[in-house]
DNA sequence: AAGACAGTTCATTTTAAACTGAACTGTAAA
DNA sequence: TTTACAGTTCAGTTTAAAATGAACTGTCTT
């Protein structure tokens, strides 16, 4: 009977924790001193508090050189935080009836500045099938084929390969546990998305939404 | 960007108020004194906690003359409640099949003494159908044409009216927001489902499992 | 009307846990 | 091989929140 979720709460529930929770449900790993800039708090602190984190098997690390990379460690923490900020009372303006569905975020969203969740892999599946774009490691290549179809639609690569950021980066999805598009080719991709009206951001969260325009659009393009 | 989630995991996270959920998880109402025996802690201490629920809106109170009844205040709680659940580390024996299905508990579980979830609402709708019951402010009404149908099954309403605790509560379910057969008539009709072999309890967990032989059953007696 | 009971409120004490400072490992650059 | 950097560990301090004791409101019983 006696069943000690409680622990699991105490753990998150601390400010410190909590904030970087919120930052990792972002879908990305980051390291201990990025975090402890964002959280705002002394590197010793942010330390304990990861450690607390990584013992109860919330987060866990990837060791890369001198730098040590958190993340989740499983969909269930992200479903936790989810669920938990679903009891936040709500504002006046939010729509009654999308609420009552499942939290559209585990479909749909955005990570960082490209698309995650399901319809993120599905569309970066959908790309590979093609024949667009490959894995390799932790980048995607784009071949040939794949330059004249991202062009088709707007998207000139020779420009983003010459930015300094990642182009083509695979961003792990806690939810999916596949990887997707992401970079500065997975940020071009969703913004042309959204240009063209096939999703919709949801203020105040990452969920996005799928229009009716998108769902036709995207049967034919993926 | 700063969602305020954490509070809500801190609140859930003292321990005082975890095992006060954790009651109330079961779906039935309890009185402050009630949660203060089960909690092991004093009435003044458990009020202040209370209050700090029912402020956040996770509880909801009824009061009844001196008594006052808390309850979750709306399905989140348990949905928040049932995902901190899930992350505590599995114990080695549990079955990893079952867990990757919704959670069973929301289908169908006991709720103290009697038929609770979407089977308890369904199998109350189909009694009242059935004009064996009527729905009667708190409480429901056995018809004499119930007092025959109850007696087939081997429960004697006589015998149960007479006893001291409700006879034919309503009580009102969290994930179903619709009221099913508590008191001792509902807890006397779990009994004889539970003897006929129609549902069989899981271990450690409020979850019942209808069994091949109850699905029949109970397509044919509701 | 008097007493018992259900429950709350408020001021005070207690306690557990977050934070700080200083010292320490291991990696990478100069 | 020296210096800087990324991150951790540990002992001591601080602080916020839970628990306690005493007094209070309202309700039911006899």
């Amino acid at each position: 009977m006696e069943h000690d979720f409680g622990s699991m709460a105490a753990l998150i529930g601390d400010p410190v924790r909590a904030r970087i929770l919120w930052i990792l449900f972002g879908g990305r790993a980051y390291t201990a001193s990025e975090l402890a800039a964002c959280v705002d708090t002394s590197p010793q602190n942010l330390s304990m508090h990861l450690a607390k984190l990584i013992k109860a098997d919330l987060l866990s690390v990837e060791v890369q050189g001198r730098h040590r990379y958190y993340s989740f460690s499983r969909p269930e923490v992200a479903y936790a935080v989810e669920s938990l900020a679903g009891l936040l009372p709500r504002k006046p303006g939010a729509s009654q009836a999308a609420e009552k569905e499942d939290p559209p975020i585990r479909v749909c969203r955005t990570c960082y500045d490209h698309l995650a969740g399901s319809v993120g892999v599905a569309v970066t599946e959908s790309l590979v099938g093609m024949g667009t774009i490959r894995l390799s490691g932790r980048t995607f290549e784009v071949t040939e084929k794949g330059d004249r179809w991202f062009d088709a639609i707007g998207i000139d690569c020779a420009e983003l390969r010459a930015q300094r950021r990642g182009f083509a980066r695979a961003c792990l999805d806690w939810t999916e546990r596949r990887p997707h598009l992401a970079g500065s080719l997975g940020a071009a991709l969703l913004q042309v998305m959204m240009d063209r009206q096939w999703l919709r951001r949801m203020e105040g969260t990452r969920a996005v939404l799928v229009t009716g325009k998108g769902r036709k659009a995207m049967s034919e393009y993926f």
